[in-house]
DNA sequence: TTTAAAATTCGTCATATGACGAAATATAGG
DNA sequence: CCTATATTTCGTCATATGACGAATTTTAAA
């Protein structure tokens, strides 16, 4: 019970479902998912520690680079299923279909640049 | 995308999926989901009203007393994906368990009888 | 070994949530 | 019409959550 509580509250907010959404495809690094919601890193990375925690996500390090991707599907069904329903409920939606289209452009950029530029510009936003 | 968050937020609540589940085999009137919660009749119509919103249960009014049953499969399909990835996850549970022959005991009570002591014995266990 | 950069952790704040009791509402029955 | 009862609504409180910036950690590279 426990464990499923934690899965549904990892759900039950839109910057993660989008999160989830984003890492549909392929894997991110934090920059680019930070990148994407438009949002402060300390956030983002908060809300990519609580899918960890709910095993909905994974990830690997890469210097000083951290790649966050979909749990696969050797992990709990319950999460598989999760997933898969998530997927079925949003592909439609509006607003994963314009991050879907904001992801592309993103991807088009050199990783290494937009990390450098991230933190700078969500700074400069909020000015 | 709105509507799916007020399904997950509905389904992060421990009690609420305790509900739910409760409400696998048959409806069942609000006095016996108070009883079996052991909550304040308040609180447990507000998580009524919650999952409600979230089109996951449907009520009938017969006198008095309000039954409530799981939404039947002409809902949308997001909400029965739910409710089936639920009771998966969660058959097996201690909890829901417990709760199940709890439940079963509730159900021998006349339910006019339960209904009239429920309020009173849930305020006299708080002292 | 120092410096810069990517990510995380920590502390704080405003708002959301879940609990309650009291009050209001609706309805059966005297 | 009045009273009792089942449920809901409302107001309040303590705690959880999501946002931020600042500080910390880790690692690449100068």
């Amino acid at each position: 019970m426990r464990d499923f509580i934690f899965l549904t509250k990892a759900l039950s907010d839109k910057n993660r479902i989008r999160i989830i959404l984003a890492l549909k495809e392929r894997e991110l690094c934090v920059c680019q998912i930070t990148k994407l919601l438009n949002l402060a890193p300390s956030t983002v990375s908060k809300h990519l520690s609580i899918l960890n925690q709910a095993y909905l996500i994974e990830s690997r390090k890469e210097g000083r680079w951290v790649y966050y991707r979909l749990a696969n599907d050797k992990t709990f069904h319950s999460v598989n299923q999760a997933i898969n329903w998530v997927m079925n409920s949003l592909v439609n939606d509006s607003k994963i279909i314009e991050d879907k289209k904001h992801l592309k452009e993103i991807l088009k950029i050199d990783a290494e640049e937009l990390c450098k530029t991230v933190i700078k510009n969500i700074k400069k936003r909020r000015n």
